[in-house]
DNA sequence: AGACAATGGATAGCCTGCGATCCACGAACC
DNA sequence: GGTTCGTGGATCGCAGGCTATCCATTGTCT
């Protein structure tokens, strides 16, 4: 009874997460963020001001990553923090200029990564792998809920 | 120019591949095995007695990665190493008993893996799926060869 | 008001990945 | 035979995951 990892979705994906993010990184490395921070810039570019519990709903990591992650941006330049009005535990993420200038370029250099990716794909071969995906993680409780 | 992350293939490939992974290590913690040793063990049991770097010619992992993997490995009493007999820079790994009587929990814990993420799928859907997944690597010069 | 539970975040320690370096040995070439 | 180049591995420093904890504050309940 072999194993063929090349038959594994599991073993794919691994594959596919690190080479996606591979390609990613090449086009973020010149605009100047990494590929770990980009769903929180895609949140932050559609409203700031959110809290780092509020950002936490809306991705699906772990709190102690996102606070690594926030760490970093703000190391980066990309985000501020100010203190939450009423709340003393939690803090506000915003937007620094530069955080709000690297949309553009981001958004392209993921779009490229996309495109690259799909290479030789008709329109609904796209749609019915992503779908695929979708279930796969639906299967293992992870809707990517809206 | 909205940027729909549930439409991104790298997005849901990461996705799925954490996921995935911690499926797997919630089987794997019990039998005493890392997800990541997986494809190194799969190797292995394949025929053991190999340089690190034969096994970097069949997994797609950097020499860094494979070196520390092996640490752990040995460390957690899976693998030993004995000296190459014509070549004093290079080892040759080897199976521990305890190595090698993991193959068989560890071959289903992989299986069950797969079956949960690919319940409702029909075979042809399955198949499917695994091909586009190759051709996604195969565009990012990632073949998943042999 | 006081006690206790719940919540926002930070931190520590681990795994798995990477690139860059370094070291030791082997191979090739004068 | 010596110099140079290549190769097998280890190590460093970092990103990005995770669980488990801890701290401070807020909420709740009597």
């Amino acid at each position: 009874m072999d194993f063929d990892r090349t038959a594994s979705a599991a073993y794919l994906a691994n594959l596919l997460a690190k080479a996606a993010s591979r390609a990613l990184q090449a086009l973020a490395d010149g605009a100047g963020f990494a590929p770990g921070q980009l769903p929180v810039l895609l949140e932050l570019w559609n409203g700031d001001g959110l809290t780092q519990r509020e950002l936490l709903d809306r991705l699906d990591i772990e709190q102690a990553t996102m606070a690594n992650t926030l760490a970093r941006m703000q190391r980066d330049g990309l985000i501020s923090r100010r203190r939450h009005p009423s709340d003393r535990r939690a803090q506000l993420v915003f937007l620094t200029q530069r955080g709000k200038a690297l949309r553009d370029t981001a958004m392209t250099a993921a779009s490229q990564t996309e495109d690259a990716l799909f290479q030789g794909f008709r329109r609904f071969e796209r749609e019915l792998l992503l779908e695929y995906m979708r279930m796969l993680l639906a299967n293992l409780g992870r809707d990517p809920r809206v």
